[in-house]
DNA sequence: GTGAAAGCGCTAACAG
DNA sequence: CTGTTAGCGCTTTCAC
């Protein structure tokens, strides 16, 4: 019996077991890398840059991956290569249609380009709450797409912090943090307001939300409004988010309320324009005739409904699409400068108008 | 001069300069705890585990924290502990209406107990694309829900050998890979034949999407009926996922080729029901005298149309807080169970029927 | 309660 | 084209 040697022994470094220090573990890169009988770096070569790699290894590498069922473990790939091809974005709501079509498109074209998509809600507050810029940050993404939140002062410093590529979209906000894809909402009220008084509406009604980009484009209707038929007239009705039919039918009951008369609504959501549409068929009111209603957002729903929705519609497709080529861009060529997209906008004139 | 020594000197283990091998990084959890003046392992407690440490040292790394505007680099710990506090959750689309209460639950369950949830979309068609379940396992969630999409069989090989717990939601599946969270297709599909026979209609309509599951529905719906008056006849129109108000529409303008004396229509969305209404409208035909409808899974404006939409209610909400609890359980005490829970349904009778 | 050592699984950098 | 070395930033383990 040798001399006792209790604790000399260094801790066996690894040896052929397949389980570490906590519990088994699945196949790593240097398991299919010994399988293959080759180094792990070219096994990690052959997955990640296989024109690198000659074709013998290259197939034994994916042999060996398919025998194993091995599957990367980004984790490791993120932490050793700063990189980890995933975006955040962060919207009120998954729930409100306004932004569906758009963090489809996001989803799709980022996965296109081999990036994730983290989802986060900031709720209809202003800024984002603490916890969850933090743990965006703490995952490290390769970039983050904001719609319809607007970053507080910290948020502004914490992101830029953190040096991480970031994508306004939705509005375009006159002082960016970064990159900015969106439309003028400005532009649209005073669009909307030409037409309807050019229809010769003149006791009009604005339904949005109570934030403050809702109020910009109620004040900039009723501004274009003033402009285009002194004696026009506005009232305005403020709901909370997120927008629903039933908030629709009651503001324009309110509406109704302050002013009998009038003639002409804009509705920031085609689902209060529903709303809108349902309240006044209740009470008799003939749309276009008596009343003509205008939503925004141009919805699947808005040309098929009866009478078909006029509205506004914003290609969110593509402001999905340029925000995710503008984040992987920066990624992949970091000197690309900050830019900045006016996707616009169109009147859909339909049945309500 | 001393002996040339031209390659000798090790490279200098990274030195008070704060960059590494690729370019400048961030703050690390080491600086913190220099700057608090203790052992990195004090300063990784104080964060995580502040109840295990002196309130000097918690004192002097919160200052430090603060000081610095430290965020945790959640990719190391991930990777050195093995849990990334990460949930994945797949479902068809997004902008479907159908999952949105439950994805929203979900975030907000998840963030409440400190995990994100990463969102990707299967699509319409069968199981997931590789690519997708290949990038969620790469990432190593800590869990799996799965929402309207039914995993190949290759899928769940995957899923199994990667030992992701996996929550299967919103179909109770008869021979699940985990844990399950649903409601029964064809309890449901009994009880509106039930309804709508028992108010006297004969000539029923279905309509749904044209996958497995659906038709799962509308044959239990067939049956059904038959079961409560031999007599009924029960049509059924397949319609292409989304469902959308044009869809409900033009199936209605089938049905009635088919089926002229149609006197009950059960739709498997309230979209496709909006559009019933709609063409129903068009026609002349009145709703409910000459035609029922009842929708499935209640959506917001449901109730507030005109006429109010019978549907079929889900607590969507509740799937999404039980697949949350589901998981968080099983991380944090393996020894948990497979589990199965049935949320039910109900059926909302408002003016279409 | 605190710290030192070791290493999670992978890739950048560099040498052959 | 291929392999070796040295970490990425954190947490586990274990000794104090």
């Amino acid at each position: 019996m040798p001399p006792t040697d209790d604790h000399a022994a260094p801790p066996a470094p690894r040896d052929e077991s397949r389980r570490n220090r906590t519990g088994r573990r699945g196949t790593t890169l240097t398991d299919v890398a010994r399988l293959a009988g080759v180094s792990p770096m070219s096994a990690s070569r052959a997955l990640n840059k296989p024109e690198q790699v000659s074709l013998e290894i290259l197939a034994k590498v994916n042999a060996a991956v398919a025998s194993t069922g091995y599957v990367t473990n980004r984790l490791a790939g993120s932490l050793a290569s700063n990189r980890t091809h995933l975006v955040a974005a962060v919207v009120p709501s998954i729930a409100g249609p306004v932004f569906q079509d758009m963090v489809q498109s996001l989803i799709g074209e980022l996965s296109a380009r081999g990036y994730q998509l983290m989802l986060g809600q900031a709720g209809y507050g202003e800024g984002m709450n603490d916890d969850l810029l933090a743990t965006i940050i703490g995952r490290r993404p390769d970039g983050l797409v904001l719609a319809g939140v607007v970053p507080t002062a910290i948020d502004r410093q914490r992101l830029i912090a953190a040096a991480i590529p970031v994508v306004e979209t939705w509005d375009l906000v006159p002082d960016p943090i970064d990159m900015v894809v969106g439309f003028s909402h400005e532009a649209i009220a005073g669009e909307v307001a030409r037409f309807l008084t050019g229809k010769g509406c003149r006791r009009l009604a604005f339904i949005g939300g109570n934030h403050a980009r809702a109020l910009r484009r109620a004040s900039a209707f009723a501004q274009a409004a003033a402009a285009c038929a002194p004696e026009a007239r506005v009232v305005q009705q403020a709901v909370e988010a997120p927008a629903s039919v039933r908030a629709g039918r009651n503001a324009l009951a309110r509406i109704l309320d302050q002013q009998p008369d009038t003639d002409a609504v804009f509705c920031s959501s085609d689902m209060l324009a529903l709303g809108v549409l349902t309240e006044a068929g209740q009470r008799g009111l003939h749309v276009p005739g008596a009343l003509k209603v205008i939503g925004f957002g141009d919805s699947q729903f808005s040309a098929d409904i009866a009478p078909a929705l006029s509205s506004v519609h914003i290609d969110a497709q593509a402001i999905g699409r340029h925000a995710a080529a503008f984040i992987v861009e920066r990624c992949e060529r970091p000197s690309a400068a900050p830019t900045r997209i006016d996707v616009g906008f169109s009147l859909v004139q339909r049945e309500t108008s």
